[in-house]
DNA sequence: TTGAAAGCGCTAACAT
DNA sequence: ATGTTAGCGCTTTCAA
């Protein structure tokens, strides 16, 4: 930096302002060494020698001194900020996914910048501020995005993958359950248990998990004999009120045979369906109507719940998102037009009668995750 | 966006690399500006003539050019990085405190780095890597933090606050509900509606919080008459699994008389309880023994718990939090020391009788949050 | 209003 | 193993 004198110039810095961080030259200086041998006394695998390293660090100990991350990053072009965007905070299942993100992120010596975008509405705006920020990689989940943000992103060498949602044709990648066999596993466990007229409370239209999920809970059904007309569809916006309002209207619905299963599309959504039909519609579950649903959120599990449904594998979701995300090597191409479908399981609670088939299976109790 | 050809000497840099981003150089060529007509061009209240604006910003269009904060932020000296350490997703609360955060910060165009830890385990490590950052501002919540670190901030310009605690004595400052008030309203509460003896459900022992509140509410039950014999504590951990545990445990226990009221700490703990006390000990809540819980999250205003509680006024803390921090004028210097508590409000519902004196204030239904 | 030039704090060749 | 030097992409004087 600008003038400094003799031997050891350490003064002039220090005395400056009262807040100002200290930079590799202070450190340099009190240690007496070149500010790139500072540099290379923070970088894990570099040529110095161990006794010089020691000293820079203890130099830089005195001083307060931390690595500005900003500066290197306009060198290295690598930020180690992955940008997660994630469009429901209300379901606690994408609270589960955030965490599980922030862990194994922050294990890796990663940074999260966190967006969170209103149900319905595009991440768009998010994905231009991210450019900005020269993020290493971008997780979205439970958002809305366009395919020209998503070639943005790839034009600029952000790789950018959707968790628990694809894009049918697009080119960009995505992790998700497989909501197909998911569903269907739903609709087994209701035939198996003797159901005969089935009611759904689908989530976001948008996306295409709730749609899966509905598809293949459908056919499975249609496949074991039930006929289209003993299956009712209602709308119940992903969340656990919209789910508890359209259980009612369905339920009273005098113009409909009462349903005698119903598959809540997602664990929060069943949620809601169940308190409506216990303290509003005075019904019990599975007596008079069996739930199931889909996620496997730890409410879930709890005593006046007990949810039979399906669970997602978050843990191992997360590695394969991380994987194609290539974090390490930025020199990997983008991975494109990637479609992951991970397997679910049944997870046998109380709320669809364990048939005899399945017995032993039941985790009645706790969570083993 | 590879080859053009004709005067403008645009090619330099565009030819380079396949994904390279398009720098403030490549957009003033494209206009047929200098560099530093980009940059007023991308910075709100500069020195530009309108016509010149218009046609950088139509050449960064065509480049897909974005400014990088990253280079900006060196010059700057500001990020526009809030960081937010987070201690318990598995509290509702917090994930409503970290939404809240999040929406007000991006409204004002600033970023959100998050930082999870884990319960009990110090944020001092975040600290350090938030450092590197050079964000603008750091919130902590449910989480420890040394007091080493919190004047590393300082010393280095970056004021932090903590939200939902306070140390007392440091100079850290810190938004949180009025705790001791609000202990006493759930002892106002029980009192009114005829308890007589007494549990406690007590979260995390470290942080002010629940301390606060158990001494807000013993204080007020000991000036009500009530002999501390009569009031039982245990320990909760501040978690779901936790309070459902000690309350069976306690209730179980022969040597001492059934308490008829049970305060869990914050709501999550308060629910719990009344799981464990109807679905395992076959209590009646509140007819066998009332509850009251601390927070007012959404999931404690569901029907299978109509929690009576303590309301958190979050927008209000957050808003405080921010004002604190001071983000838009660096110049100011750091506040210290102050601890800002704010009062929280009695919300009656259906787990503690509601006594004469208070029919009407029953929010029986839903919320109006 | 615009342009030229000097950094911001760091990394990465390249010399030594 | 260490020092020197040239940037990274931007903002910000200072001149024009």
């Amino acid at each position: 930096m600008h003038a400094h004198s003799d031997g050891r110039p350490t003064e002039r810095k220090l005395m400056a302002r009262k807040s100002s961080r200290s930079t590799s030259f202070d450190v340099a200086a009190l240690a007496g060494v070149s500010q790139s041998v500072v540099s290379r006394a923070f970088t894990p695998g570099s040529r110095i020698a161990d006794e010089t390293r020691t000293r820079v660090l203890e130099a830089a100990l005195k001083l307060n001194y931390v690595p500005n991350s900003i500066a290197s990053s306009l060198t290295t072009k690598r930020t180690n900020i992955v940008a997660l965007i994630i469009g429901n905070l209300d379901n606690p299942f994408y609270v589960h996914v955030l965490h599980t993100f922030s862990r194994r992120l922050q294990e890796q010596g990663r940074q999260v910048l966190i967006f969170t975008v209103e149900p319905n509405s595009e991440s768009d705006e998010a994905i231009m501020h991210l450019l900005k920020y020269q993020v290493d990689g971008v997780v979205l989940t439970a958002a809305q995005l366009s395919t020209r943000m998503i070639s943005l992103c790839h034009d600029r060498g952000i790789p950018i993958v959707l968790f628990n949602r694809y894009i049918p044709g697009s080119d960009a990648s995505g992790v998700r359950c497989d909501n197909v066999a998911g569903g269907a596993l739903i609709a087994e466990a209701f035939l198996a248990a003797g159901a005969q007229n089935f009611a759904l409370i689908t989530g976001d239209l948008k996306g295409t998990t709730s749609g899966d999920r509905v598809r293949g809970f459908v056919e499975r059904l249609l496949d074991g004999g039930v006929k289209r007309s003993n299956i009712v569809e209602v709308h119940g916006h992903s969340s656990y009120e919209g789910a508890f309002n359209a259980t009612i209207k369905l339920i009273r619905d005098k113009n409909r045979v009462r349903p005698d299963a119903l598959f809540g599309v997602n664990d929060i959504m069943a949620m809601g369906a169940i308190d409506a039909l216990r303290h509003r519609l005075g019904l019990r579950v599975p007596d008079d109507i069996m739930v199931g649903g889909f996620d496997d959120i730890p409410e879930g599990r709890r005593l006046p719940y007990q949810l039979t449904t399906v669970r997602q594998p978050i843990e191992q979701m997360v590695n394969e998102t991380l994987s194609i995300l290539h974090l390490d090597d930025p020199t990997e191409p983008i991975a494109r037009g990637i479609d992951r479908p991970i397997k679910g399981r049944l997870i046998w609670r109380h709320t669809i009668p364990v048939p005899p088939a399945y017995r032993g299976e039941a985790d009645v109790t706790k969570s083993e995750d």
